[in-house]
DNA sequence: CGGCAACTTGAAACCGGTCAATGAAGGTGG
DNA sequence: CCACCTTCATTGACCGGTTTCAAGTTGCCG
């Protein structure tokens, strides 16, 4: 695995589990013959975090942005008594964030899910290396475009959506974003999250997201437990989750 | 008015409703000595819309974005049985769409709320004038994390926070960004929204907004009627909206 | 004066929340 | 290897905020 290739002093993206995005290409270099940059364009610091730690919280000031290259996180929200609600999961390839390539902070918090390996990156240079390159731009332009656009999402699920709905459309984009990362998966999928965290994903409580898992189960739509989640009826949870 | 000194042949700058903003000065031109700017940079393309017009519907590929100079309109989300959620309010100097400037669709529909003015710029010619100077680029990148935290303090709304919150915030929020506006309002405001607007905002009900109206009436919080909104209890207002 | 849209009010149903008890799984130390 | 603890999932009973349905009422505009 990953994160065991890292400790033993491998050159972390020489061997990225997350097949090495493009946007990771465009800023850190191509991959060489040997699967070695040529030369490292801009400063990478890798981290191995635990689980269930907070990496960022909300307003502070950084001047980094953070890759998540192997391992789960989530970014979230949170009111002044506690209530907390997740935004988006970040698996691996994604990175945090797009308000922190334009501001100096960003109105949402990261934390990890399982054991995670991050590389963090300096704005500065990140900036400077999209405005060198049409290409680059565009490819995080693309990404930015992509977490609005599941923001959306999200406000029509919590504003607009039943429960059955919210969960459904859950499981259903975080098992396509699984697909798309390359590695085949035939309906089964690693499936991290706690009930708690589906409940704070989708604006439900997590007893009620027991009930409605439940009832997913008893109609043959999923089966989950331990950490998997097995896809049995696509369509129907497509239908169920009212997808357009 | 504004709309009429358009009709009547004016140059819209020049007496623009909206305080001439930042973000306009720097794409338009600076303000001149009579108010005219020495000669426009880019192409204007002015209209007067009628109320509840849709101006842009999600995923329409355009080459334009959109200003609102005069009047209200809103952002909103669509299920695909018709499910509506308000996303954000567009008051006199606010633009839609961030998104617009990175890609050439949004996800987004845009729809006035009264009659208003819009003007269109040609995306292509914007961000010219964007890449040209780091001020430009400065001012839109504001407007931008602005927009995102608005998106965000949305979505904690919805997912976490109940009825007497929902609306308190909003209220709390438009009022504020008219304050900001420049023109003193000491507590008295326009207020075109229906009830139904307010619900599609709050992800509410309309019958379960005018409830809650009525109970803030009833507490001595607000009056509201008849597109007009004062606060009498603002103090409590917040407390009530537990705004951090 | 009539017509229409928006607002108000009431009663009943329902979805999801709350509280509480039980069970299953995994980790730790004796 | 087992006793113990902790965490998470499951289930049941009950509650309450919000929705739904429906019948007025108000206010605006022609």
């Amino acid at each position: 695995m990953f994160l065991k290739h890292f400790r033993e002093g491998g050159r972390p993206c020489s061997a990225c589990p997350a097949g090495y995005p493009q946007f990771c290409q465009s800023l850190v270099g191509p991959k060489g013959e040997h699967g070695e940059p040529p030369q490292p364009v801009l400063a990478q610091n890798f981290e191995v975090i635990e689980p269930q730690r907070n990496i960022y919280l909300r307003n502070a000031k950084t001047e980094d942005i953070y890759v998540l290259c192997d391992g789960w996180a989530f970014t979230f929200l949170q009111t002044g008594d506690g209530r907390r609600q997740i935004v988006s999961f970040l698996v691996g390839g994604d990175f945090f964030s797009c308000d922190l390539l334009i501001d100096d902070s960003s109105g949402l918090s990261l934390r990890t899910l399982t054991k995670s390996l991050f590389c963090r990156m300096r704005r500065a240079e990140v900036r400077s290396q999209i405005l060198k390159s049409d290409e680059t731009w565009n490819i995080v332009g693309k990404v930015c475009i992509a977490n609005e656009r599941a923001k959306n999402d999200l406000l029509l699920d919590l504003g607009r959506r039943n429960a059955d709905e919210r969960i459904a459309h859950l499981i259903l984009t975080l098992t396509e974003r699984l697909d798309r990362l390359g590695t085949p998966h035939n309906g089964n999928y690693p499936f991290p999250l706690r009930q708690q965290d589906i409940a704070d994903a989708t604006g439900l409580t997590p007893v009620h997201v027991g009930r409605m898992i439940s009832k997913f189960r008893e109609f043959g739509l999923i089966e989950l437990s331990a950490g998997h989640l097995r896809l049995l009826n696509r369509a129907e949870l497509v239908r169920l989750g009212r997808i357009d």
